[in-house]
RNA sequence: GCGCCCGUAGCUCAGUCGGUAGAGCAGCUCCCUUUUAAGGAGAUGGUCGUAGGUUCGAUUCCUACCGGGCGCACCA
């Protein structure tokens, strides 16, 4: 059982469910609004899927006066046009646009074929201007009592005594936002465009009388959603917080939709925000926190899969950390490599995987998020060959799309949100954190990866060979070496392949910066050798595989060692370090030398 | 003031119509080694915010309270 079957049952019966959902054109949307599409494209495809009529339609409130100069625009333009029908404020300069609603939503919309959204578009100029709300102004200015009392109990706010529930067009100046009507005839109405009307817009004074229909004017936002519901034939229609708050516009919407026009209301979906690290992300905030920037981030399945794998009533809570990042994509692909190993997936994870899809209907292979962003931080990489070599076999087009998307959104990461730390940077001097943390073992071990490098092949492969070569024959925990390696080069634990660092840089760095902390050889010797038995245990094991073996003897200020140098049959060779402390340093030698040589 | 959401392992969270709790990461123990932003195996870890109630049985439903987040209360 998912919120969609119940939702569903409680859907009332009609011939054709709609969805509606709208938006107001009056700035660079937020990231937010994409909540609401997906909450609504959600039940859209769920009930579609279950052969259940239904149609997705998404507004433009483009008959909404502009109200706040928007984000980034220039105040001295756009003033004057403050109460004007946003459908009748020009685009800015160099848009492809008329006016600036269609500026605003036409990127908005396109947002939606991007994220694989269905909706049919509307725009409430047109809806006005065609005459589909003449009816619904006809109703309401005539049940003005009416609504008046709506508004008053339900949000407890009242209105002036001239006050009615439209907003007519100035003919003199232009504006919506700032005339009042004090009478309606039955065929026209008269209005005042008034100074103080509204804080925001300055009216012209005007005094008009006008027909309501066609065009001539609106009705204000909870009365105009209540006729949309009524004749847009609405039967689903969710709305955010903001407006489901309990005496909200959403309550306001409902009794006018059910007392003034006797139509039951549509079923709600209620949905929270979309937060991004703790705050609200606003529109008049800006680019940061726009959908745009969010779907030039996220590829598109990620993008739903994070707004759909949780119920629309809990926040996402979204944060651009690495951390989060890269548990978004991986929580994705564990549903995706289920589906691509035949595996059997939960009720609930199927359902959120096939409304995370997009359009890829064919299997692809795909590689974790933190991999990527690890290759597109080295240069001279091919990511493609990297993931190939991964999957096993040639890349299809779709991965080959997919990887691209991925490396866009690392970069896009990296570019945007990652911290300094978080970044993979060659270091330009040797780290502090390596100076004080890594013992002699570790230091030697860099010096003698630095002689095993000095003389080879600069590529990948030899590389490689020699960094592994030197863990082998130096007597460290491997961990430990590796450690050391990322430490002094990236001043982090881990990192990339080691063939594939270094064989991007400068070959005398390397050798200086892995030559330049020095250690102590006689604390070097004692840290790095073993038990005997331990030794043993090794060379029982490894017995069979022996090719040869020798010994070399080391004395270091009246300290003496035996290195054991065993080389396998495949030509690995290791090394293996004894401490001797006996009295009788020479004989425990020559017995240990007969110990390992007969095995 | 009113409304909604959340409070579960050290951290981030699942737990979708009641049957004494799961995942990922981190930590620990081992294994693997020219696959080190790797792989494999294992153990550990929670009086499910608090207090009541309903029930044979509550993390789940109800009530109150505490703590955190968001929203509304003018406009959309």
């Amino acid at each position: 059982m998912s919120w969609l079957d119940d939702l569903q049952k409680k859907l009332p019966e009609a011939q054709m469910h709609i969805l509606n959902d709208a938006k107001s054109p009056s700035g660079v949307p937020h990231v937010g609004s994409l909540r609401g599409i997906l909450a609504h494209d959600a039940p859209y495809r769920f009930l579609k899927e279950k052969g259940v009529p239904v149609k997705y339609i998404y507004g433009s409130d483009d008959y909404d006066p502009l109200d706040e100069i928007p984000g980034g625009q220039s105040a001295e333009v756009y003033e004057k046009y403050l109460g004007v029908p946003l459908c009748n404020v020009p685009a800015p300069p160099g848009s492809a646009h008329k006016d600036i609603a269609m500026h605003y939503i036409s990127d908005f919309f396109k947002i939606f074929e991007e994220i694989g959204v269905d909706a049919e578009k509307y725009y409430m100029r047109d809806i006005y201007r065609n005459g589909t709300f003449n009816e619904a102004i006809d109703i309401v200015l005539k049940n003005v009592e009416k609504i008046r009392k709506i508004y008053y109990d339900v949000s407890h706010s009242e209105r002036s005594p001239h006050w009615y529930p439209f907003q007519a067009v100035c003919d003199k100046c232009g504006r919506i936002g700032t005339t009042e009507v004090i009478d309606y005839d039955g065929k026209e109405v008269t209005y005042i465009c008034k100074e103080d009307l509204v804080k925001w817009a300055k009216g012209c004074g005007h005094t008009g009388k006008k027909s309501p229909f066609d065009g001539n004017g609106k009705m204000p936002f909870k009365v105009e959603w209540a006729s949309k519901w009524k004749y847009l034939g609405v039967t689903i229609e969710g709305a955010g917080s903001d407006h489901n708050t309990k005496g909200g516009s959403r309550d306001v919407a409902s009794a006018i939709c059910s007392q003034v026009f006797g139509q039951r209301p549509p079923t709600n979906i209620p949905y929270s925000f979309f937060i991004l690290g703790g705050a609200k992300m606003s529109s008049s905030k800006g680019i940061g926190a726009s959908a745009r920037a969010m779907t030039n981030f996220l590829p598109p399945e990620i993008l739903r899969f994070l707004m759909l794998n949780s119920k629309p009533k809990s926040e996402v809570n979204f944060e651009p950390t690495e951390k989060y990042i890269v548990k978004l994509f991986n929580d994705f692909d564990k549903l995706h490599d289920k589906v691509l190993n035949n595996q059997e997936l939960e009720e609930y994870e199927k359902l959120v995987y096939e409304l995370s899809q997009v359009h890829y209907k064919e299997k692809y292979f795909t590689v974790e998020f933190s991999l990527i962003l690890t290759l597109v931080q080295l240069p001279h990489i091919d990511i493609y060959k990297e993931v190939a070599k991964r999957k096993g076999s040639e890349l299809t087009e779709i991965e080959k799309e997919n990887i691209n998307q991925r490396i866009k959104a690392a970069k896009f990461w990296l570019e945007n949100f990652a911290t300094e730390e978080e970044k993979m940077y060659l270091q330009a001097k040797m780290p502090k954190d390596a100076e004080e943390k890594l013992d002699n073992v570790q230091r030697a071990f860099l010096h003698k990866v630095a002689t095993y490098i000095e003389n080879i092949n600069w590529t990948e492969e030899d590389l490689q060979k020699a960094v592994f070569a030197a863990v082998r024959t130096t007597p460290i925990q491997q961990a430990n070496a590796f450690t050391a390696f990322y430490k002094v080069l990236l001043n982090k634990d881990k990192g990339p392949k080691a063939g594939n660092l270094l064989a991007y840089l400068d070959k005398q760095f390397i050798i200086e910066r892995f030559t330049e902390l020095k250690y102590d050889n006689l604390k070097y010797y004692i840290e790095s050798a073993t038990e005997l038995a331990e030794i043993e245990e090794w060379l029982n094991k490894e017995a069979d595989k022996i090719s040869t073996i020798s010994t070399h003897k080391e004395i270091i200020e009246n300290n003496y060692f035996l290195d054991i140098n065993v080389t396998l049959k495949d030509e690995k060779s290791f090394i293996k370090r004894l401490h001797i402390n006996d009295v009788d340093t020479e004989k425990t030698f020559e017995e240990i030398r007969k110990k390992i040589f007969t095995k």
